[in-house]
DNA sequence: CATACAAAGTCATCTAGACATCCCCATAAA
DNA sequence: TTTATGGGGATGTCTAGATGACTTTGTATG
């Protein structure tokens, strides 16, 4: 029996009990962004191997609550995230607000016909060219979700080359008057598909929540745009409230 | 370089790439229910430690392609279920459909009084009597999901004392004579709450999707079951057809 | 034939040590 | 002042070996 309660002879392995211990300092006495003792202090601590410390560690980083920084330590996350998906859902306002930071970066912007589903929810002839802008998220500089924008490009062609990152939103708002209101979503879970897996950061079979929805114009109650949202589903909770 | 691919001046860490060597493997040549070479072996055949071998099947572990079972081996699970929900699904038929054994084992039943959204989705008073039935629902022998039923327990109080687990459906069928129709589904995702995790045994923060749904009388159009499904997250593709 | 027990096979955990890789910062060089 | 370089400290990877715990199987015993 050593000072710090790890018990050998108890049946339960030293490692579990280790990652127990320092889930309970975490939750007890750390801030999101403070780092763990190093692997090598923690061994001394507890009195055991550094393999068995990585192993308590790694525990904690499959459960989500640190992450380990190459060269640097292991650093405690925060919580999942309540992301409320209701009409005046805005990504980088409702982050803000939550104390996040959050950065947008472009991964691909090209023109496409609108065929079947984005065709029909943006009430546009099948065939019309259409902007596809897929957009990264990350909030606090961890990845976070990936959108696809479906925006009608003739309507809109400031978006294709001007808008270069940031609050779509937000330009929208600034560059063309137009307010946004999210009128429907519709919500899955899925698999990643394609290139999200790497964009995310998660294995290939890890799930992603999936969110379909449509924004109109406040005023003239035109569909503007329409997207397909892949959050990572160990980063945020999402509360729908129609 | 070795004769299975392992190549140690590339950068790429050993252990990643026997994962993936496995991985292809496994997707290439095994079934579901397949047991991998035993960790000396694959130790021996890669020319590696023991505990590569189990740095590389951990990866595997992770990402849901295997599970460990002490002192039998590792097995291939597998992939990811799509289960459509809609107004005919039925959890054992739709299942064992798919070629799938289920097994439903109950958890709990206690009568509650019905309150908020229980009451108004089952169209009964507040605090009228209803059966909260839990149950752990397993597909091929491993967890998959959590179902809180809500019953009112004076319109049908043989579900209280005569079911006994299997497929619910069946149970209203034959007893009752009551062919259910499913009414209405809503989608969310979250962290499991409660015992959900260890029922699933899946860790704290895994997400799981949370699916409520009601069940009407196909002909009276009565609603007689509400029901809140967890799934566990990584075994689950949910495809929703109104 | 059935049960009990022993042995072998397999994964689980822990220790010890070595070297690689990456980050940060202080100091030296341009 | 700015850029390079190098060292220390942190995590990442790999090896080697020992022991524990659980499962299966075969054998002995009744």
């Amino acid at each position: 029996m050593t000072l710090y309660g790890v018990n050998r002879n108890t049946g339960e392995a030293v490692y579990l009990q280790i990652t127990r211990i320092l889930e309970q300092e975490i939750k007890s006495s750390y801030d999101a962004g403070d780092y763990l003792s190093t692997e090598n202090e923690l061994a001394g601590r507890f009195s055991v191997n550094r393999h068995t410390i990585r192993h308590a560690i790694d525990e904690l980083v499959s459960a989500g609550v640190v992450e380990r920084q190459h060269g640097r330590g292991t650093v405690v996350l925060g919580a999942a995230l309540n992301y409320r998906v209701g009409e005046h859902t805005r990504f980088t306002e409702t982050l803000e607000s939550l104390g996040k930071t959050t950065d947008t970066s472009i991964i691909r912007k090209i023109i496409v016909p609108a065929r079947g589903g984005v065709a029909r929810r943006l009430n546009i002839d099948n065939e019309t060219p259409v902007l596809m802008l897929e957009t990264l998220r990350k909030v606090d500089d961890r990845p976070f979700c990936v959108i696809s924008h479906f925006i009608p490009v003739n309507a809109y062609p400031e978006i294709e080359t001007d808008y270069l990152g940031g609050s779509l939103h937000a330009f929208f708002k600034q560059k063309l008057n137009i307010s946004l209101l999210r009128k429907e979503s519709l919500a899955t879970a899925s698999i990643p598909i394609g290139d999200d897996a790497s964009y995310l950061q998660i294995p290939q079979s890890f799930p992603v929540l999936r969110v379909k929805s449509i924004n109109i114009d406040a005023v003239s109650k035109h569909p503007i745009e329409y997207s397909i949202t892949r959050f990572r589903a160990d980063r945020v909770q999402l509360s729908f409230t129609p």
